[in-house]
DNA sequence: TTGCTTGTTCGAAAATGATCGAACAAGCCG
DNA sequence: CGGCTTGTTCGATCATTTTCGAACAAGCAA
């Protein structure tokens, strides 16, 4: 029973979602979570405070692009792919090409 | 002659990018370029004032979105479509779709 | 229970960004 | 030339973000 809001893809705004990938440590976490798979949050801070780290995946659950599933201590992150393709199709395929990557 | 700087493809960022985008009154200023090709900077502030606008320009050319060619007194606008397209395929196609605009 | 781990929330500080008036630059028209 | 138009630049202000330590909550393990 997760204790976050996570809105449901009508709500999904663009231009939120659209900053919300705008930060290099958030992109980074939505690249791993696409490459890896479901990760808690200790496994996707680069060595960076969890206050911080906490902070981010607050805005990335608000745009909609993460869930967060607060079970046990450890919580469980995963990319909402589904309900991000439906509601804004083809911006996930292009923020994650291997080409758009490096700089 | 363009006065102004624009990257070069190789140097479009995407964090960059996604920023400028993440703006709405940019995002409006990009599909009506996308909508009704070349405009005048006049034409697309929505009455807000011109220093404003300029910020907002600036923005989109330093991201490699839009090119602004200072031929005579009116500066003409332009989206740098193939070029974007070529750096990050499909981000402006899914930023630009219909089903996307709406909140 | 006590302690360790994982993560959130709060509050403050620093950085970044948006907005807009005023002054300025340059082309164009009469 | 003088005035109008189109935009840029500068500076100030206000708002939003980012970052991070400290305090807190809750599960888990010994």
């Amino acid at each position: 029973m997760s204790r976050f809001h996570h809105p449901p893809p009508e709500a999904f705004e663009l231009t939120r979602m659209l900053h919300a990938l705008s930060d290099p440590v958030r992109l980074e976490v939505v690249r791993s979570l696409a490459a890896n798979g479901e990760q808690t949050c200790a496994a996707l801070d680069g060595d960076r405070p969890k206050s911080t780290m906490s902070h981010h995946f607050r805005v990335l659950r608000d745009s909609g692009l993460v869930e967060t599933r607060g079970e046990r201590t450890a919580h469980m992150n995963r990319l909402r792919r589904e309900e991000v393709e439906a509601r804004f199709p083809g911006l996930l395929d292009a923020v994650l090409r291997p080409e758009s990557v490096g700089r």
